[in-house]
DNA sequence: GCAATAGTGTCTATCAGACAATATGTA
DNA sequence: TACATATTGTCTGATAGACACTATTGC
């Protein structure tokens, strides 16, 4: 088999990047690294790096996962009895405007990764060089009212992908590259899709009360939720969750039951996330 | 600025694949072109090509789209009036395994485009090399039954997204590459993203009725629909339809009246998809 | 008249949203 | 005791699903 015609077609250089996202003291964070080199020098962007020429993109989004938050990736098409440990790693979208990066013609594939919430990040050791970073904070209040950008729900990523600058801002503290951008379509991405799927329970450790999740929604989605008719839906979901056994006062007040993220990925009727 | 190391990064081709649906004859097709080169010689595939040096990729996309099929693209994130003519265009995902084209390591950034029922396709004047299939006859009965794959709902391309081979089966009439699974893919998306937005009116004309609107739900989901709940419901939406004063009888029976595609782009509550 | 489609009215079961009171821990 | 959270019950308004009938065209 012939290879191309190396004139046929540019090169291009393929990178992954990750919007890690957790939920910190009733806040939605990401993952910023600090950048040691030009361009956007000393600025804050998401963690990322080359795809390897025998790399798949999934793969490398896990490498790179692991190599930055020692998370292992839980990849849903595996049939895993049950979420070991291990963070969600899905394909987010893949941005490659000519001039996204001013060196070469690079094209980015993000995925989206949620995890519980963990120990201070460990760049290389370096403390000061990757921190957890509000998402309010990164994009502006206004990114918490709901849709604002053109995103509209879900994974909508229209044509609009890859103009221009990001909803984020333009800022001194705006994230290097497109990451601002791309940080609003993933924090999109999620507050779509805990609506009609088990998501949310990645952003739980294992074991967790209905307390406890309901405050992922409520940090996730910017907004307060009626612990009584919250715990009659997610309880009154079949497969949502199943009764892990024990009870814990991690939260203060009453013991709380334990439980576990059931079978079911896939929530029929959905959650409604309240209107603004 | 100083150019990256070239020997720092493996070099990746970037392509754009399209999968461009529309309703004809109550059923959801498919444009596919035949390959007139190895490998896969003979076999169809979905639209696609590399993308050039200084071009974005939903501008690939969009010149793809127009050489195929004469659509212009409508991008959703411009503030037009009037959804004038024009296919809907988005990103769908990215595919990437390192075997998936056997002469290079090719990463497809796939597009999804939904057009109203067009002319025969004329690619490059063959009559032969182009042709609206049915989804169904590509994918086999299985992906009409509704989230049969491990799509689930909306976007979610899970880490699976670049696994090994796709849902349509690998007999001969497979398609090339690893294009059925993005064409079960872009379906899914389809299938579930005209639950929540207004999606549907992109496969309709300018001015469409109320049943030729049901008639593409009932395409697209493989169901049929009660027509009165139907009427009621999308007359019920705000933003969703507007008259646009006339009246048909394209359809035969009673004259209907006439309908355009309102400001709304999201369905609250959403359509909901029967249960098989 | 017959066939085909368009359009409307009603009943019911389900469910989301709004509300308060009690239970059981820790400080 | 004071406090914090968990857990359960009820009412009401909105709506999806099921269902039958009339309206208006072309043949």
């Amino acid at each position: 088999m012939p290879a191309y015609d190396p004139s046929a077609f540019p090169p291009f250089a393929v990178t992954v990047d990750l919007v890690v996202l957790t939920v910190r003291r009733h806040a939605l964070c990401t993952l910023v690294v600090r950048r040691g080199e030009a361009p956007y020098q000393g600025r804050w962007a998401l963690p990322g790096g080359f795809v390897r020429a025998e790399e798949d993109l999934g793969a490398a989004a896990a490498r790179e996962l692991v190599e930055e938050t020692g998370l292992c990736a839980h990849d849903p098409a595996a049939p895993s009895p049950v979420p070991s440990n291990g963070a969600h790693l899905e394909q987010l979208a893949t941005y490659g405007a000519p001039d996204r990066d001013p060196r070469m013609r690079v094209v980015s594939v993000a995925h989206l990764a949620l995890a519980p919430d963990l120990p201070a990040p460990r760049a290389g050791g370096d403390a000061n060089s990757a921190r957890w970073a509000p998402v309010e904070e990164l994009l502006g209040a206004d990114a918490l009212a709901g849709t604002a950008g053109g995103g509209g729900i879900h994974t909508g990523v229209g044509a609009g992908t890859s103009a221009g600058a990001g909803d984020g801002g333009e800022g001194p503290d705006a994230l290097a590259f497109d990451h601002s951008r791309i940080l609003a379509d993933g924090v999109e991405r999620a507050r779509s899709k805990i609506e009609y799927s088990s998501l949310a329970t990645a952003f739980c450790p294992p074991e967790f009360t209905v307390g406890e999740l309901r405050r992922v929604y409520e940090a996730v989605w910017g907004v307060a939720l009626d612990p009584r008719n919250f715990h009659r839906k997610v309880t009154g979901t079949p497969g949502f969750l199943v009764p892990a056994g024990g009870t814990t006062t991690r939260q203060g007040g009453r013991p709380a039951q334990l439980f576990r993220a059931g079978g079911a990925t896939l929530l029929n009727p959905p959650m409604l996330r309240p209107e603004v």
